[in-house]
DNA sequence: TAAATAAATCTAGCGTTGCTATATTGTCAA
DNA sequence: TTGACAATATAGCAACGCTAGATTTATTTA
């Protein structure tokens, strides 16, 4: 029987097509210009064939910020110079993460700000966002005894340099200042 | 000419009228279900009349974006108690964000996160957006030498804190360990 | 006071959206 | 070849932001 495995195979692979279509398109245009009806047109179907794959709207976000999610933690993991001091371990995750977001805009609004219709309630938090917040937490570690706390602390402050800086509230001439500076006040010794 | 005055009187008031609409909608409902043909119903207008005072849909966010912004600033300076120590001044400011932020829910995401059509170029920033960041600045600045740089961090963890709670990124129940985390890590001599 | 003018407001409609009921086509088994 | 079922398309609904044009109301002029 491996008609119903082809079958899966080609339902699989337009599955991907959709997501990439959206993702190449909300980085195009913005996530406004990523309507259902441009998708079925960017891939050759009809609007229905769709809500075979996805719910809603939102979903499509939700696979896009899968995606990204998969993509975030590896990126900051590689960010480490070798043989980087624990301080400058902690600054090269902080501009991998900000970088991450100014480059891919549309990803990161997908992961972070968008109704996505993804959980995070505890249990069902996908494996790659455990990664990415574990990728932080091997940096903040070394400089804190709540190192969950520490952590969230630390992404929050990227977070909202990035949002902040998207949106044009905190001069984006500044930002490595702004990271410097705050890296100093975690890695100082007390 | 007391007629024209009349007029502008209460043109104005209607102005009002929509914006006090908006929020109370927003604020039970979510911006999404904040249209201007519900607003219009409210005001118990038609719908073009609100085109008479605003310029589109983006522009009503903006407005009461605009009201949120002449609340925050007071709000966090009113927050510093009597004889606080700079530490703890900073730690109320930091506390009273947030509580806005969680308290105003829907306020909050017009000022910082939504499409609101203002525009923050340097010398048109609202006056009392500056002073919202006069107020962080007044309790961040004994603590760091550039306080510019230093408040546009400051400011970001917490608008950080606030965007992830909110989108369940970040546990909730350990928002009163992450802001003492982060005040320490701020006001701890070097 | 009545007609003319100007301002205020509404009706009706365009094009677009997310989503779906229903019709149609294509595919495989008997 | 035909009957059944899956795959896909057509066509349409209700709601959206927004606007042109008609209509009513208010003000000024004769």
């Amino acid at each position: 029987m491996g008609i119903s495995e082809r079958k899966e195979r080609a339902k699989a692979e337009r599955e991907q097509r959709i997501i990439g279509a959206a993702r190449m398109l909300a980085e195009k245009d913005g996530w406004a210009s990523v309507t259902v009806r441009r998708l079925a047109q960017e891939i050759e179907y009809s609007q229905p064939v769709l809500y075979a794959h996805f719910q809603n709207r939102d979903a499509i976000v939700g696979a896009v910020a899968l995606e990204g999610f998969g993509e975030l933690g590896p990126v900051l993991r590689a960010s480490v110079r070798r043989g980087a001091s624990s301080a400058e371990a902690m600054e090269d995750v902080a501009m991998a993460y900000l970088e991450f977001a100014f480059e891919r805009p549309a990803l990161y609004e997908a992961m972070f700000v968008l109704p996505s219709g993804l959980r995070f309630a505890k249990s069902d938090t996908p494996q790659s966002l455990r990664d990415t917040f574990g990728a932080m937490m091997a940096v903040v570690e070394p400089f804190c005894e709540n190192a969950e706390v520490a952590t969230e602390a630390f992404w929050a402050t990227l977070h909202g340099l990035a949002e902040l800086e998207r949106h044009g509230r905190i001069r984006e001439a500044f930002r490595k200042d702004r990271v410097t500076h705050f890296i100093d006040m975690l890695s100082r010794r007390s």
